[in-house]
DNA sequence: AGCACGCCGACT
DNA sequence: GTCGGCGTGCTC
């Protein structure tokens, strides 16, 4: 008798798969959605395996398949069970990435009086009212009752009446969550010609009718309630009067909700590739036609014209009869490169995001699986579009940290995850950077994957060169009595930008916010003596504490280097930024984009659009203005602090500020204006600061990986992060002691000897939704093994290849 | 996530 | 003495 190896929709299924006997007649393929029991409850389940002999003995039987059918391609049950197992997250989640918008339904509770009588049973007044709300036959869902009687008391109700068996529950999946839009569509009885006989005949009484039968029969006698209503106004009577008389009739027909894209723009550039860009895509191309999983890194300067190789090699890849997925990091940035594929690709672009609603994400999902799109763009999310056949995925700007999903299992990264995919598949994988991680760049030179160059910037002037980086010490600007934000150099080039007409981007590093305390006479920093990492600021107790080994310190009156007081704790925030400007530079239009504006989509795109569009000389920005964003009137890109994130608790600090200092100094010099570029900042021997300054990735990287392996850090040495959750601090700390003392004596046993355990100590974030958090860090190699083997209880969170040891 | 089972303080 | 609080354990 056939088996199915079920993971089942439930936290509780945890990293497994159940095992259920197949009904008789019932054909289950791998891959299937399908619904099972599980305890009281019948739940959603997708079948990873079918087998003749079950994995536990005593099972219960599979209840049916979901209809419509569903399956996941052999490709996605294998890259989903590697991120299981990577990531160590449970199963279900990792499988449901590639599910449509809205397919996941958890059960619900429904309560039917039952036939008891109340006689002497003590009931409340509430009670009372609970029960008389209830029908003998039709249920009524616990939402709908925890609404009325508020959510305790309804709790409490169910578990009085129950006991005494007043009630009975039973238990349902949710409502469907989205189905597909029904629109009533006009069709024409009879042909065309007969409709314009009729339509002829009709001009004199009806008017109206005539001319929408005229319209029908020239749109293939065929036409959407909504779209004659558009042209003609209210025309429920005169549509009616046509279907009395018989000569139309409506249906209700699927149709597709549209998400709004952005208009196609014209390119810029000719289509015609440079040598290195021609010899990149027929290195993708060839690839592409081997089909064997190979992974590039195309390493290119801001404004090198990766996207132009993009786009050749996704039109190679649908040529091949198969499809693209384009990763962005963020939705903010899908609308520019939405634009320029639409250009070359109209009608056959999907994106996925979600920002859109859940009706539009699932039509463009079905549109996807249906064959309508064939390439999709996205944020890391459009890696888990239903393609049958994917030739290309392209991961631009591979080096973001938007590709590492946070917050809810799996923890993945959207990289780590194509690679697999694309090995699964034989897609060819794309990863595309100005900067690239430190740990693609590591695996590209060792051969991992193949290294492609664009040395060269394209811009209107084919030679000009990466705009000139002038590094200002901010030090010395306090020293000769400056205390403004500006240097006396970055004030001077801003005046003579705006007198040009050019406009300019403030770049101002949020990042690290008030976290960090430096002196402000030698710039020092203060760090944990042990892990040589800035310390953070608990202002509660007043003390400076390591959130790497919990190291507390005092806070110090005057700096241990240089012996003076000015020890602040640095916080500046943009818009303290841009009240500075506007004093400095009065009557000069400003506007403001930052993480909070970001965080809606159209006002990203608003304040993008207007500044693009020359309605403001200075735009003050934080990480989101250093992004792929193309504005060819800017001349001068002023950077506030390079260094606040180098102050940060974390050991790539100093990756991240090399990258984003290389991304915004692209941000100049991409158009008519030659471009420039001040850099302030208090420390400015560090080797982050003086690669970018100088353009100088592959010294920086060199740099980079000697402190990497010195210190035992990524791509050296694999990391965990072990999160333990408590309501009471003491608690907490206790448990993560425990479990570090548990994974100790493991590791001792098994031999395991090249793992170490950090910690505890209180996470970044030390307190979320009333818990104190504590992390303990596991450092060493083969620790994903290790761990899974270690059982970890289910309360301990996990971040496998966390993005720092924040 | 729920829900069951199971052991200790405010009430009849 | 009981009702009911929420601390562990289980779901093929």
């Amino acid at each position: 008798m056939p088996y199915a190896e079920v993971s089942v929709n439930s936290p509780a299924a945890g990293r497994g798969a159940y095992s259920y006997e197949l009904p008789e007649n019932l054909a289950v393929r791998p891959g299937q959605a399908v619904l099972v029991p599980f305890g009281p409850r019948i739940l959603q389940g997708i079948a990873v395996e079918v087998s003749d002999t079950p994995r536990f003995d005593a099972t219960r039987q599979l209840s049916g398949v979901i209809d419509p059918p569903l399956y996941l391609t052999a490709a996605q049950l294998a890259a989903g069970r590697w991120i299981r197992r990577h990531y160590l997250a449970p199963l279900f989640p990792s499988l449901a990435l590639w599910l449509p918008p809205g397919f996941e339904r958890s059960a619900e509770s429904v309560f039917t009086r039952s036939g008891l009588d109340i006689g002497q049973i003590p009931l409340s007044e509430l009670e009372r009212d609970f029960l008389a709300t209830l029908d003998t036959t039709i249920p009524a869902d616990q939402k709908t009752l925890e609404k009325r009687f508020g959510k305790l008391a309804a709790q409490k109700a169910v578990r009085h009446l129950l006991g005494h068996g007043l009630i009975e529950r039973r238990y349902r999946l949710q409502a469907l969550k989205v189905k597909p839009l029904l629109e009533r569509v006009v069709h024409l009885k009879g042909d065309p010609e007969n409709a314009l006989k009729n339509a002829a005949n009709l001009l004199k009484r009806s008017p109206k009718q005539s001319a929408v039968l005229r319209l029908l029969a020239t749109s293939r006698g065929r036409l959407p309630l909504a779209e004659i209503r558009r042209e003609f106004g209210d025309v429920a009577a005169v549509v009616s009067a046509l279907v009395a008389k018989d000569l139309v009739h409506i249906a209700n027909e699927e149709s597709r909700r549209n998400p709004s894209l952005p208009a196609a723009v014209e390119l810029p550039m000719p289509h015609t590739l440079t040598p290195a860009q021609a010899a990149a895509v027929s290195e993708v191309t060839a690839s592409v036609d081997r089909a064997g999983g190979e992974t590039f890194l195309l390493h290119g300067v801001t404004g090198s014209g990766k996207t132009e190789v993009y786009l050749h090699a996704a039109k190679h890849t649908l040529k091949q009869g198969k499809q693209v997925v384009v990763l962005v990091p963020e939705i903010s940035l899908t609308h520019q490169i939405i634009e320029r594929f639409t250009a070359r690709f109209s009608g056959r672009v999907a994106v996925l995001h979600s920002k859109l609603s859940l009706g539009e994400r699932f039509d463009q999902w079905r549109g996807i699986a249906e064959g309508d799109y064939d390439i999709v763009i996205g944020p890391r999310s459009a890696l888990f579009a239903p393609f049958a056949n994917p030739g290309l995925i392209v991961i631009d700007e591979e080096h973001e940290w938007a590709y590492k999903q946070q917050d809810t299992p799996p923890l993945y990264h959207a990289r780590e995850a194509a690679r697999r995919l694309s090995l699964e598949t034989g897609a060819t994988l794309l990863l595309g950077s100005a900067t690239p991680d430190i740990e693609s760049y590591f695996k590209a030179l060792r051969g991992d994957y193949h290294l492609l160059e664009l040395p060269d910037r394209l811009t209107p002037h084919p030679s000009a060169p990466l705009p000139p980086v002038t590094l200002i010490d901010m030090r010395d600007e306090l020293k000769s009595g400056n205390l403004s934000i500006f240097s006396r150099k970055l004030k001077a080039e801003i005046e003579a930008a705006l007198k040009n007409g050019e406009q300019v981007i403030l770049f101002f590093n949020r990042r690290g916010g008030a976290t960090f305390i430096q002196c402000r006479d030698c710039g020092e920093v203060l760090k944990c003596r042990n892990c040589r990492l800035p310390l953070g600021f608990h202002p509660v107790e007043n003390r400076l504490v390591c959130h790497h080994c919990n190291a507390q310190y005092r806070v110090p009156a005057v700096c241990p280097v240089c012996g003076r007081s000015r020890i602040k704790f640095i916080g500046l925030g943009t818009q303290k930024l841009e009240e500075e400007t506007k004093k400095e530079f009065p009557g000069v239009k400003i506007l403001r984009w930052d993480s909070d504006a970001a965080r809606d989509k159209d006002t990203g795109y608003r304040i993008f659009d207007d500044f693009r569009a020359g309605k403001a000389d200075i735009l003050i920005g934080t990480q989101v203005v250093a992004r792929g964003l193309d504005l060819p009137r800017v001349g001068l890109v002023g950077v506030i602090n390079a260094d606040t994130a180098l102050n940060l608790p974390d050991f790539r600090a100093g990756e991240r500020t090399f990258q984003l200092l290389l991304q915004v100094a692209g941000r100049a010099g991409r158009g008519e204006f030659p471009g420039r570029v001040v850099v302030q900042s208090y420390q400015p021997a560090h080797y982050a600061i003086t690669a970018a300054v100088a353009h100088d990735y592959k010294g920086f990287y060199q740099k980079e990986l000697e402190y990497r392996r010195l210190l035992g850090y990524p791509p050296f040495i694999e990391l965990a992060v072990l999160t333990v959750q408590h309501p009471a601090e003491a608690d907490g700390l206790q448990i993560a002691h425990n479990l570090k003392k548990k994974l100790e004596l493991e590791r001792d046993s098994t031999g395991a000897k090249d793992i170490e355990f950090i910690g505890p100590a209180p996470a970044f974030v030390p307190r979320r939704r009333g818990k104190y958090r504590w992390q303990v860090i596991v450092k060493g190699r083969d620790i994903v093994d290790f761990l899974d083997k270690a059982c970890l209880s289910s309360g301990v969170g996990v971040d496998v290849d966390p993005l720092g040891l924040d």
